[in-house]
DNA sequence: ATTTAATTAGAGTATTTACTCTATTTTTTA
DNA sequence: TAAAAAATAGAGTAAATACTCTAATTAAAT
């Protein structure tokens, strides 16, 4: 589990000028030389600190396990609320943005690379346990009354639909803002709805 | 508009030896010459019959609305039930099996062609409308319940899981297969569980 | 039957690109 | 300070690939 520390400048260099143009246009459409030149370095050296350009979107997933894994392990040991949760959600999608090609060619990028899939298959596992563990304690505080056996379930949409909402947004041609991302949250909490409190709601549009 | 006639055998061949190749391994990762070559003909031929790649890929775009148009302009004018809504995103999730390419790559596609994104917009936008329409129904049948205000949330909630629990699984590394896919349909009707009475309910569970 | 048009084959090319290699500079270590 | 190691530059290469061009074949039209 090695993480990109402070003494590898160039390292930091490399990465952030691939995610930047990653983003921009795309894995497929930048090669390892337009990289090197994005970063000021020269290809000779984008080759001694990466292998090759699997390597570098590798690390890139690093650096973004990284940056998530900030975000949900803070809310440990206190007990959250639904405005806590449309902060995380919140939160999550402004990740997405920041790495946004990866969401949008996650698939095809796993394919091309079986040890990229093996990584992010395991995160998301990890990932989904934590959530569910949020989950239980919304519902334990009395936050959302629902059964045992609705959790998965309702726990599946709301993830798929937070992390498919910007693709959504772009496949439809829409804008990528703070209010269509509310409209966003909105959506997943309206998907919460009927399994919470008329009072808690109440508070809730409050936030 | 012009759709594949049955007088080009060739032109069919190519595309389907491409979203054979495609489904397979990528856009990306497939060559003009190798589309040829599956397809049982010389690459110079390819290039009479298609501009180049992006001509070969919107005319799988054309190919596969001609396929959803198919399926979604058949229940006009009959009283649709939710167990026939069922059969819907049934097929429609079997359409996103056989076009799995072009869901997995699709924002990433349309980024490369201005032209396949205009086109796919326009009929995303269609086709928004018409589920819109079918919604209508089922709420003006008594089949669900539910206020004019939210049924955009709540179709745009399905749609979104519709479209993407395919990803999910292939994401999740879980088994597409037929149990995986009525497992993705019950995840939709899970959320409309709330907006159905009782009654229709244990009719659906039943179908 | 003959001309014209449509279709196909297949060799060839210009370009892109991932990656290598060596020489040089900078940094660290002893 | 000298030697060793790490980092960098930049030219260069081999392979892949999208696409072209011409010649040959088949089909259509008159």
């Amino acid at each position: 589990m090695r993480t990109i520390s402070s003494k590898n400048a160039t390292k930091i260099k490399i990465i952030y000028a691939a995610i930047k143009l990653f983003n921009e246009h795309g894995t497929g459409a930048v090669s390892t030389n337009r990289i090197a030149s994005e970063a000021g370095i020269s290809p000779g050296n984008l080759y001694y600190h990466f292998k090759n350009k699997e390597d570098i979107i590798r690390s890139i997933l690093q650096e973004m396990i990284g940056e998530w894994d900030k975000l949900w392990l803070t809310p440990k040991g206190w007990e959250p609320t639904l405005s806590d949760m449309k902060k995380i959600i919140r939160l999550n999608i402004e990740l997405q943005i920041k790495y946004c090609f990866f969401y949008r060619e996650l698939i095809s990028l796993m394919r091309i690379d079986p040890e990229l899939q093996r990584i992010h298959q395991q995160i998301q596992k990890q990932r989904f346990i934590e959530q569910r563990r949020v989950f239980q304690q919304f519902v334990e505080a009395g936050h959302l009354r629902l059964a045992e056996s609705d959790m998965d379930s309702l726990l599946t949409s709301c993830w798929i639909i937070s992390n498919n909402w910007l693709s959504f947004l772009e496949i439809s041609g829409l804008e990528i803002d703070d209010s269509s991302i509310s409209k966003g949250i909105g959506l997943i909490l309206s998907i919460l709805r009927p399994y919470i409190s008329s009072f808690e709601w109440g508070l809730l549009e409050g936030s």
